[in-house]
DNA sequence: CGTAAAATTGATATTTCTCAATGAGAGTGG
DNA sequence: CCACTCTCATTGAGAAATATCAATTTTACG
């Protein structure tokens, strides 16, 4: 929401030893295509609370995250927000057809990125499939990724919901750091809230009664799966 | 919901004036490209009701809607659906990552797509980039799509996601033929509820206070939208 | 340490759902 | 052609889930 003020870091960064060099886009390039890929990005860090682009901003660039975690949303005219999704390091931001960013994307915590500038890009995919083929895949498992959401805001109830967002955000934790059980929520009540179609009351009275129950231990800056099978169940699927 | 049985056409059809070549997949294609295409689908029939693939079934084909109207649809375990889209001529239907099926489709009404087997299409794909731009192209239009939707489903009231639906289906029938006042649904209440996460008594009761209010006429298969700028402050945005 | 923001908790209101009954239209067989 | 039946849609009454409003409590931060 902030203004950005953001620091650009333009020295001692290479593709080869990037955090994300496996997962992101540019996992389909090889050493070769990578060296000249490095000249197109440039690292920017984004302070907490700090917004990377705005919706109905025009599009100037693509974005690879590569530390930290971005809610991404969109709002009524009255004020209303919906969280779309949360970004973490590989994800790809920016692809639109419109020319315009089709939801605004806050850092939550400090944020670093590989900002390309949509021009160079476009014309670097240009001749080269297997990147585009990439970026579809991310795409395609974002498609797939939203239309699972559609069913938990569509036909859940609060308890599933918040369950489900547990188990899912864990997985998602699992697939880029080391497995733990304790799960770390850096977004805020409200964010979850916004994520999951609900009110920050009805997200916090949630929590409160998973932990009631034994299945959670709410910690400082997340919560603890005490009873991962309990919390499956209540996800119901 | 129902066993597949299909009726396959094989003669007679040819991409150069099919009904949908100028919007589908295959828009990207220049005229020698297109003959070659023309083997590689064929024309399938599907009654009304009738299941085109399921939720996780195993991707053998893939889908270019020709006619009618599906309905895109995931169910959780209780037997609650969400219906995710529906499809209309134009749209590809098929793409994941996983080698099935995220989520089922059937045909609302009769339908007709051009079916083509994963393995051919894919290698048809291999060297045809334009061909991949614009599935994803069309995979972006999709997810930016999903994430309206998301909106709609967690973030507006019963009377919104009504209003929102009855514009959102006159706009996407109007890309397709004429330009017309009434609305035609041929889907079913219980699919309309189903789509925007509500109940079918919602459904029908918010019909009737729309029309009641002058906003819509409720006739035969569809509406009629007597008030436009009411539904569309109805529809908040 | 003091202040502001975030989270929790409680009481009440509202929306939407559930359950139940009725009504309307489409297709079928007599 | 009409009665019958089936499905789909509508309507009503009451219940349940979640939101709203308000008050604390806790945490974060300067």
């Amino acid at each position: 929401m902030k203004p950005s003020v953001v620091t650009i870091e333009s020295t001692g960064h290479f593709c080869s030893d990037c955090a994300v060099r496996g997962s992101a886009v540019c996992a389909s390039l090889d050493a070769a295509e990578l060296r000249q890929f490095e000249h197109l990005g440039r690292r920017v860090h984004f302070a907490s609370g700090e917004t990377v682009f705005s919706e109905e901003d025009i599009t100037t660039s693509f974005y690879n995250v590569l530390e930290g975690v971005m809610r991404l949303y969109k709002l009524l005219p009255d004020g209303r927000r919906q969280i779309v999704g949360f970004a973490l390091p590989g994800d790809f931001l920016g692809m639109n057809l419109s020319g315009r960013h089709n939801f605004s994307a806050d850092a939550i915590g400090a944020v670093t990125v590989c900002q390309f500038a949509k021009g160079p890009f476009g014309r670097f995919i240009e001749d080269r499939p297997q990147l585009l083929r990439r970026i579809n895949e991310l795409a395609i498992r974002e498609l797939s990724q939203a239309r699972d959401h559609m069913v938990l805001l569509g036909r859940r109830s609060a308890d599933e919901k918040v369950a489900s967002f547990l188990l899912g955000w864990r997985e998602r934790l699992f697939m880029l750091n080391a497995p733990s059980d304790t799960v770390s929520l850096p977004m805020s009540r409200q964010d979850i809230a916004d994520y999951l179609g609900l009110t920050i009351e009805t997200v916090s009275r949630t929590f409160t009664k998973l932990e009631r129950h034994g299945a959670i231990e709410i910690i400082q800056g997340g919560v603890s799966l005490l009873d991962q099978a309990r919390v499956e169940a209540l996800a119901a699927a």
